[in-house]
DNA sequence: ATGATCTTCTATGTATACATAAGGGAACCA
DNA sequence: TGGTTCCCTTATGTATACATAGAAGATCAT
């Protein structure tokens, strides 16, 4: 076999945690992993390890595995987290694109325009990651942007984008515009206040979302 | 056993890496360690399993564990990020700390003058991280204290601390006079700004000296 | 009926065995 | 002498076997 066994185990766990076929808190047992991807419990085990190690699923000793539930605190953390590593990009982008870059940043912007007209979140959502991953290219900085990647992962378990809410996308292709100038502008500071003032209003929507959640059911 | 035997393991590892028995580019197998604990190879594969999801070792399929080297890029990489952990966690302290604790943290930072009048370094050191820790717990984020831990671990195994010089010792308490001033008087922006400045004066020492490591040895 | 204790049973943690791919060395050829 | 090919060794990847800690359930006493 080419790829680690272990490795295509933990990709398939998190997109079950992604797509919702597995929820905070459900039980992993590694007879039943192994069972169904037809591989002995080593493999199984090891995947799961790997996924403690991320923080995605919660390792009890002789008590097995549990899929990492999000309390508010943590959710509110988290933003907070995303959002000071989202502004430094943005800040260390303007100060290090070159003009074609940021030439190309504002194409990509003005690309998901129609997106936004049509009020097309499947599309807008494409742009949109289009747009911040050209942010993190411009950055350079690599465990930067893996830092950011980690991060956003683990907030995707829980929650659908809010660009999904039309007042949320429209307010998004604005924030995008002024994020754009500041760059194009190398200015360092407005970028990163502006950045940090976009993932925090996204990141509302998401730490709100998980109070709810946490409140319905105690 | 009561704890984990791969958990032991790691931590041991981590600690030969953090003390300069292990060094980056070495060679870890299986067998060695196994022996080397008088345990099976069960363990000691699932120490370097979780090594490796943590960054510290590079797992090549059928080649076995590596230390993980650290480029420049990664070494300027690193710091910028944990410049802007550090910067959000005084900005969250500033806007968050209750008088009790501003006026404790005042008080850490005193304690440590005299450290500094001695040009005690490993004192120093103690103050430094003490005076940290009550930022994080002021910031209230447990998920970004957690992201600045991890970074600081990382990059502990590259580097001495920036303190043992005494410029930087004396330095390090002026900026930290400068940083308590701002969060007593609940000034975010310039809290973050401060540490800003704090963390990446020390952060250029490490990315100096592994820059210099690398010329070396090519 | 409720609680406590004991027993049983299951799933985890560890050890060992087996399969296989990668690397090194020897031999052979040019 | 240099290079290529083949084989062998060795370490990784996976499977299986065994030990044991916890959980669950049953039984008994109050």
């Amino acid at each position: 076999m080419r790829v680690r066994t272990s490795e295509a185990l933990r990709r398939e766990i998190e997109d079950d945690i992604e797509h919702g076929r597995l929820s905070p808190g459900d039980k992993l047992d590694e007879q039943t992993l192994a069972e169904r991807f037809e591989v002995s419990r080593t493999p199984a085990r090891e995947a799961l390890l790997q996924l403690a190690a991320a923080g995605i699923v919660r390792l009890v000793p002789r008590q097995g595995a549990v899929v990492s539930s999000v309390s508010p605190q943590l959710a509110i953390g988290m933003v907070e987290v995303l959002t000071a590593l989202e502004a430094e990009a943005a800040g260390l982008a303007a100060r290090r694109m070159t003009s074609i870059e940021k030439a190309q940043l504002a194409k990509l912007h003005l690309a998901s325009q129609a997106a936004v007209k049509r009020l097309d979140s499947p599309a807008y959502i494409k742009n949109n990651a289009a747009f911040h991953a050209a942010i993190y290219d411009g950055a350079r900085n690599e465990f930067l942007a893996e830092q950011i990647r980690t991060t956003r992962l683990r907030m995707r378990f829980y929650h659908r984008s809010s660009l999904y809410q039309p007042a949320r996308l429209k307010a998004s292709f604005q924030e995008h515009a002024r994020v754009t100038e500041a760059i194009k502008s190398g200015d360092e500071a407005l970028a990163q206040q502006l950045m940090r003032d976009h993932i925090l209003f996204g990141g509302r929507v998401f730490a709100d979302l998980i109070a709810n959640l946490t409140n319905r059911k105690p």
